[in-house]
RNA sequence: GAUUCGUUAGCUCAGCUGGUAGAGCAUUUGCCUUUUAAGCAAAGGGUCUCGGGUUCGAAUCCCGAACGGAUCACCA
């Protein structure tokens, strides 16, 4: 910890002694029994004046108007904000005014957490107030809190800087409502699609974040070490070979909310660690899943928002089921004029080259047109649109189309120009697995270095027999970044990754007491001036004696000044 | 990873073509018994991100680094 404190810092630890020395703990151990909140007064209180006649409440000192012996101070609390009326001779019924006049005003500051006990009454503005009673002290805060003010809806002074919100999140929770009530959302999408699967009989399983063999997708995994059966093991890019060992153990229906790690690049719509929800379900293809993903979405963005209906930037998004449906190869037709279902590898070429997409010579057939579709479709599908039938290249786990071998039956979902879920009629098939594994194996020799890795005990599964099963995944983040209205997965997620912080390099006092400074004057060499021990020592010590007793008088220092003989001791080491 | 912009008080920001730092809120001290971005009066608070360079003199100009934002590439 630094020894440098802010004058905020210090005059707040100052406050802290003075409660200790008034026989306050400022952080006291037993329980605070409330009686209600903030908002609970708010909505119930015109209805029902006589039940708000003796409320307790907690929560976090956010303004304060101090008018003498009344003020008046905003406390937050989980459920929202409400004003509390402070009376001076209301707290202190006696001659000892100590409670209001030096704990409640001097002792207090913005950000300390306190409990009151008091009535419930409406000024004379006709705010809804708690007129306090008695106080208690419950945490005192020792840093200053960003303060925002806000009148008529206005904000002023906000606490922006995207560094430090995602690094202090509590900090952004405090002062920033909206930040909040993002995260409620997340959650509560994550139970409403929970509930979804659970009324169907579905069952959420766990599934290893650790894997010897980091298959289900195609993407760079992060590595690590096993020390007692010394192997590598990877963080799972995703689960989906092992839910589906699940649906061959004999469930019918199972699912995951499940983080999972990708080591690539970082952006507003990408986390080193993100959430999917991946199901499966046994006897069922992909268009039965279209029609269960999109009555799924109608329900969850209803729960969510209480209308199908959400709007992002300047879009209004429509989850109302049904949801279009094209195929990519129609797709990409429509939006290129280009006939790709019959295109051979070096045709395809010739194509983005002419449409000015970039390739590079490990692409295979799927990624050229995989490449076409995200550079000139992708982003036109704004309202929820089912893609449908890839080719057969770019999805190692899915069984081939029941019309066209080179395709698959697998679709993805893009909202607002983006995949939010993909999806397969899943392959059960061992044999052509084993060969589709094989062909990515290839690929990978070409230099692509995402391609699958073989997972010889899932193939041993499938070979044992897996019912035909259609599964989905769905990015979460993605989804509540819909839901919310928000462009950066960042806002979504309460604590992104980000580069470590910067340590402050600079002296301590540990530095100066080395060359023989006292540790009492050591505190203080940085504040007066001295940064760092070399400026101290290219000083004359007539110069550093001046600079340092005009420091200790200006600070009222309570220490001796100091004498010449003392430096030089100092500047001789 | 590339390009680009940014980093000044606890927070939000000014600071023109280089002359040694300002505002509002927050803090401290007064006054104020129903205010509401409370008000009035006064005070304190800054290694101008860091390291070099140019200069008599750098927050300001130049070079480098760190961190962050935006865009692009890869990907969900």
């Amino acid at each position: 910890m630094s020894l440098i404190l802010s004058e905020q810092e210090q005059v707040r630890r100052g406050a802290l002694k003075e409660m200790h020395d008034l026989g306050i703990n400022p952080y006291p151990p037993e329980a605070y029994e409330i009686n209600t909140n903030s908002e609970a007064i708010l909505r119930d209180f015109p209805s029902n004046e006589s039940a708000f006649q003796d409320v307790c409440i907690a929560g976090r000192i956010m303004s304060r108007r101090i008018m003498g012996a009344a003020s008046f101070c905003e406390l937050q609390d989980s459920a929202g904000r409400i004003q509390l009326y402070f009376k001076r001779d209301d707290i202190c019924l006696g001659e000892d005014k100590t409670m209001y006049n030096t704990v409640f005003k001097r002792l207090l500051d913005i950000g300390d957490i306190i409990g009151i006990r008091g009535y419930v009454f409406v000024t004379q503005m006709g705010e809804i107030s708690v007129h306090v009673r008695e106080f208690k002290v419950l945490s005192k805060s020792l840093r200053p809190l960003p303060i925002v003010k806000e009148k008529d809806g206005q904000i002023y002074d906000a606490f922006t800087d995207p560094e430090q919100r995602y690094r202090m999140r509590y900090v952004d929770l405090i002062v920033n409502d909206a930040v909040k009530h993002t995260f409620i959302k997340r959650t509560k999408i994550i139970n409403s699609m929970r509930n979804f699967f659970n009324e169907q009989g579905y069952l959420e399983v766990e599934t290893p974040i650790l894997q010897p063999i980091p298959g289900g997708a195609t993407a760079r995994p992060f590595m690590t070490h096993h020390n007692a059966l010394d192997i590598p093991l990877y963080l799972r890019v995703a689960n989906e070979l092992y839910l589906k060992r699940l649906i061959v153990g004999g469930f019918d229906g199972v699912y995951e909310f499940a983080k999972d790690f990708r080591n690539e690049g970082m952006d507003r719509t990408h986390n080193p660690e993100f959430t999917v929800m991946e199901i499966y379900v046994a006897y069922k293809d992909y268009n039965w899943m279209m029609d269960f993903t999109e009555r799924m979405l109608e329900r969850v963005a209803l729960e969510t928002n209480g209308s199908t209906k959400t709007n992002i930037q300047t879009q209004e998004i429509d989850f109302k089921a049904p949801f279009k449906r094209i195929s990519i190869i129609d797709s990409i037709k429509e939006h290129t004029g280009f006939d790709v279902s019959q295109s051979s590898e070096s045709e395809l070429r010739d194509i983005c080259k002419k449409l000015g997409v970039d390739t590079d010579p490990a692409m295979g057939k799927g990624k050229l047109i995989d490449a076409i579709f995200g550079e000139k479709c992708e982003h036109h599908y704004i309202q929820p649109t089912f893609i449908t039938d890839y080719p057969v290249e770019m999805s190692p786990l899915c069984k081939r189309h029941r019309d066209n071998p080179e395709l698959t039956e697998r679709f993805e979902l893009m909202i607002n120009g983006k995949e939010i879920a993909n999806a397969y009629t899943e392959l059960n098939d061992p044999i052509d697995q084993r060969n589709r594994f094989e062909e990515q194996m290839n690929l990978s020799a070409r230099g692509d270095d995402e391609a699958m890795f073989i997972d010889q005990d899932f193939l041993r599964s499938l070979e044992y027999g897996m019912p035909p099963t259609s599964g989905m995944g769905i990015g979460i983040d993605r989804l509540v970044m819909l839901l919310t209205g928000n462009t950066t997965i960042q806002e979504v997620l309460f604590f992104p990754q980000m580069r470590p912080e910067k340590i402050r390099k600079g002296v301590s006092a540990d530095d100066f007491i080395q060359i023989g400074v006292s540790t009492d004057w050591a505190i203080h060499l940085v504040p007066a001036g001295f940064v760092s021990v070399e400026m101290l020592l290219a000083e004359k010590a007539s110069a550093i004696q001046a600079k340092l007793n005009g420091y200790r008088k200006k600070n009222k220092l309570d220490m001796p000044a100091i004498q010449m003989d003392e430096i030089e001791a100092w500047l001789k080491k």
